[in-house]
DNA sequence: CTATATTCCTACTAGATAAGTAGGTTACTA
DNA sequence: TAGTAACCTACTTATCTAGTAGGAATATAG
């Protein structure tokens, strides 16, 4: 595929399907093991232990050694935002070059592009930061969020 | 800086901010050449033709050559929108891995994942659909995105 | 106290992408 | 026909992505 502006990495993908799958499956006080989660979401288990391992650094995940060790959610599903698994994982949600946008400075014509990038990182975090792992897992959105997922055009791709 | 999740590459900036002098510097009839951008933006000189020629392929400008040749606009500054502009130069406005966000296809707890990432897209489309070259120019623009430059804390940086 | 299950840590790799640079070719026009 | 400007192809350097490999530390069961 091309080069695209928002590129969610599949380390983000599979940080997300791991907190489902231990929010979901985990009960009470088991915990659910690396090599379980890479069964059941089909990752490569060597790149998910380190996903794990920064979950857990972050303090999104517990980990618990040993027979019958593995992993629980640190907080209740419906604190842990996608927003913040994404910052977790890959750093700032948004940047324009290899600088935040509010730290970009144009001259004439362009000075105002700042608040382009100002008014689109607004726009992802109101979206990304409204979305919690429980919601994923009951499919409860937001209602601002539900209304644009029944958009007709949300789910066609635009352009070529 | 670390990774990102958005990431407005240079070339998106540069693209735009050609698009803004040449909206607003090529008055009538004259042309605006490669080079006058390149010192007026400040961007590198080749590199800036290779956008111009992406931009004018196109059909976002027109371009002549010879003495007196240059840039102009194909169409009216207000029918350019920046999601354009990036479809134009980096390709789709968001990927999920390599895929597009309605290709994705997920197990169990994971299901309703491709949601999350269908809501991202719509709200990027809705904030640089809405911009035009333009808009920038004039700095006006929708109401939506005036009220959300307005935000308290649309300026300042979360997380680390 | 030992075998086993599990997380944790470091290092390496192949391929792609970003952001340029270099040098020349084609076309327009005064 | 000289000069100006767009056009085109190839190369470069550094960084990032999506892994793989191999082992060290730690907890539990018997």
């Amino acid at each position: 595929m091309d080069n695209v502006a928002v590129k969610i990495t599949v380390s983000v993908e599979y940080a997300l399907q791991a907190l489902l799958e231990v929010a979901s499956e985990s009960s009470g006080e088991g915990a659910l093991s690396a090599s379980e989660i890479s069964t059941n979401q089909a990752i490569p288990g060597k790149f998910l232990e380190a996903i794990l391992r920064k979950l857990t650094q972050a303090g999104l995940l517990i980990s618990s050694r040993g027979p019958h060790g593995g992993y629980k959610l640190a907080k209740p599903a419906d604190e842990i935002t996608v927003a913040e698994v994404i910052r977790v994982i890959e750093g700032p949600l948004a940047a324009v070059g290899d600088r935040a946008p509010e730290a970009t400075r144009y001259r004439r014509s362009a000075k105002n592009l700042t608040k382009v990038w100002i008014a689109t990182r607004v726009a992802l975090r109101d979206s990304l930061e409204n979305m919690t792992v429980a919601d994923i897992i009951e499919d409860e959105f937001p209602s601002g969020i539900k209304q644009a997922l029944r958009r007709k055009d949300a789910w066609t791709r635009r352009g070529k």
